[in-house]
DNA sequence: ATGATAATAAAACGAACGTTCAATTAATTC
DNA sequence: GAATTAATTGAACGTTCGTTTTATTATCAT
């Protein structure tokens, strides 16, 4: 056999992609063959080849679209020009909404750094840390104007966007916790977290508490 | 030749597992291959064999290693009988130390979880979980006795440990902060998080702060 | 000194890897 | 409907992988 009816570049090619994103954050990007994956969909190993010149291409557009995906959801969320407060909000709801929706990917583009090479890397690491200054941006304006106290900006900054990252390590839609309820509790806790002085009844974060007391998450 | 003059068992193993962390920190446990390894030990790749009888044993010898060390130093360092928000200062501090001390053996411990077989990755997890309800129970201590306010223990405790255990990301030693400076910091961002009311000159958490301002962190 | 044992080297195994190439068929264009 | 282009197959390439086997030498106990 040769070219198969009903065949669709634009189709494989992102049945590809997807393949490969699940297959990687479940195996690793070294841990998956590429013959692994043409299996996965439903194709032979050397058409992978005519969409991704390198198995490491492949892994770089994957990651390059995940940051791209991420710094375009948050020029979509970004308020105009509000205070501090708010931003940090609207910041961390899109932070956790996109990485518990984006968790595959997520995992894939945390993870698998070190398989890029150089160059790359450094594409990657530049789109991050342009994300990455934008809740330095927030926190050195609540700072300044009195609104949060924070010790050290950048610090604090990694230390946030850790633990809200964190979520796609034991999130599991459809378990104890909604979305909406994970959101809330991180947003009580980041408030508290740069110290986040009340100034009216709606960003009265720690209030925001689930309903269910917990009994024990679940690791992993 | 065969046997090498001077050698020595216990410390060609010695050698092979410090070389493997450093390995499988930088490479990933997939990307390292064995001839790699005896390469950096200065042996045959055949010798590494008498110590561990696959790839898989010495990844799960480390991490078993790595967990069985983190509990105990929590043990050491545990305060016999003290109130929460001391307890949770220790826990804190410990968990930074360790984890600053034993950065390359971390990075092994949580990125290469899916290279073990299922029963393996069963008796890691039982460790780490183990490590994480002490916290647990520190913030479910704190919260009954009214000294936290904690929306969710579970979900705090994780929001916790990845934010401390993020510190082996951006961390380097001898760079712009000390590790007492850093762990001041995370003391202060943890207890306003868990919305600890201080009670005494020694837990004024929220102004120790560092002495240098920053001006920007340095990503991975 | 000698025999036993511990530690390693050297070479080889089959399997799997990423990738390439030529052949073949489906879809599209003229 | 013929020519062209797009999509895919099947087979093969050389390399590297984890691991095993066998032989050889250093060390240690007697």
């Amino acid at each position: 056999m040769a070219r198969t009816t009903g065949s669709d570049g634009e189709k494989t090619e992102a049945a590809i992609r997807e393949a490969a994103v699940n297959l990687i954050a479940r195996l690793g990007y070294e841990a998956m063959s590429m013959r692994q994956l043409a299996t996965e969909v439903g194709v032979q190993a050397a058409a992978l080849y005519r969409y991704f010149p390198t198995k490491e291409d492949l892994l770089f557009t994957l990651m390059r679209g995940h940051m791209e995906g991420l710094i375009d959801a948050w020029d979509a969320a970004r308020p105009a020009a509000a205070d501090p407060a708010t931003r940090l909000a609207a910041y961390v709801e899109n932070h956790i909404a996109f990485h518990i929706k984006r968790r595959h990917s997520t995992h894939v583009s945390n993870m698998e750094l070190r398989s890029l090479s150089h160059d790359r890397l450094s594409q990657i690491l530049k789109q991050r840390t342009a994300y990455e200054k934008e809740l330095r941006t927030i926190l050195r304006d609540g700072s300044e104007a009195g609104v949060f106290s924070v010790d050290d900006t950048g610090l604090t900054a990694m230390a946030l966007i850790q633990m809200m990252t964190g979520v796609i390590v034991w999130f599991r839609p459809g378990e104890r916790l909604s979305i909406s309820e994970v959101t809330a509790t991180y947003l009580s806790m980041t408030m508290r977290l740069v110290g986040a002085k009340a100034h009216g009844a709606t960003t009265s974060y720690s209030a925001a508490r689930p309903l269910g007391r917990s009994k024990e998450a679940v690791a992993l």
